[in-house]
DNA sequence: CTAGCGTGTAAGCGATCGCTTACGTAAGAA
DNA sequence: TTCTTACGTAAGCGATCGCTTACACGCTAG
């Protein structure tokens, strides 16, 4: 992944735990790279590096003028992936009723839902 | 990435552009490997690798008794990303909204310059 | 001015990714 | 049976990822 479209970059961003906690978190306003820091068993460039990788997503933005509270939410990749999974979605979704018409056995198609919820870095 | 949880492998999956037009074009139904790979400059064992990423990822379902015809698409996992990529919409763009209210100047617009007109007020 | 804080970034290391070629396996045709 | 087809997987290589420590830059307080 060497400078790949937006929409791959924002894939690729969404696939780190720490990085969609961090997400999470910048829901409720704007924090600083310390205030991230302390929920994470990491050091504070690290939690820079994922931000900057969020950043290079289109996923964050930050305001480079002020060094204390930079770091807020950006729409523009997230409106991208969610378009492009719920086309996905909807498409053969729509194939999978058509399926029902012809089968009726509407309990267990091919969904094993894995309950898992435990996914912690290494 | 090791053994990630299942969001994450989703999102990891769909962070190729190979893997994702795999999805596309296996919406209109079960594909052969060797189908598939005559579309991609790449030799057929790398397309069989992609699969199973997908595969791994809760994506692709690859019935193992016929060796030709085999892969087709799963849902289980794209609900799971669907589900928290659209969660993450809902709560922020709720918070943009309310900053709308304020601040009437919301263009929409997002390429490589972050315009991010966030407001940081608090 | 200097001292101190918060941050970004470079260098380095181990692990993983994506691709290749080469080999091994299972099902159908002669 | 043997041959062919389609596939999966192992080994290897270059590039990237995620993390660390160490260092440099910018702003603020005194």
């Amino acid at each position: 992944m060497v400078a790949q479209d937006r929409l791959s970059s924002a894939f690729a961003a969404l696939a780190d735990p720490t990085r969609r906690d961090i997400l999470i978190r910048l829901r409720s306003g704007p924090l600083t790279v310390s205030d991230l820091a302390v929920h994470y068993p990491m050091s504070r460039p690290a939690v820079s590096q994922h931000l900057t990788v969020l950043e290079k997503a289109g996923l964050v933005a930050r305001d480079r003028r002020a060094q204390w509270k930079d770091c807020s939410l950006a729409t523009a990749s997230l409106d991208e992936a969610a378009a492009w999974i719920e086309q996905q979605r909807a498409d053969w979704i729509e194939r999978f009723d058509l399926l029902d018409e012809h089968l009726r056995n509407r309990g267990e198609h091919d969904r094993e839902t894995d309950e898992h919820t435990g996914g912690e870095n290494r």
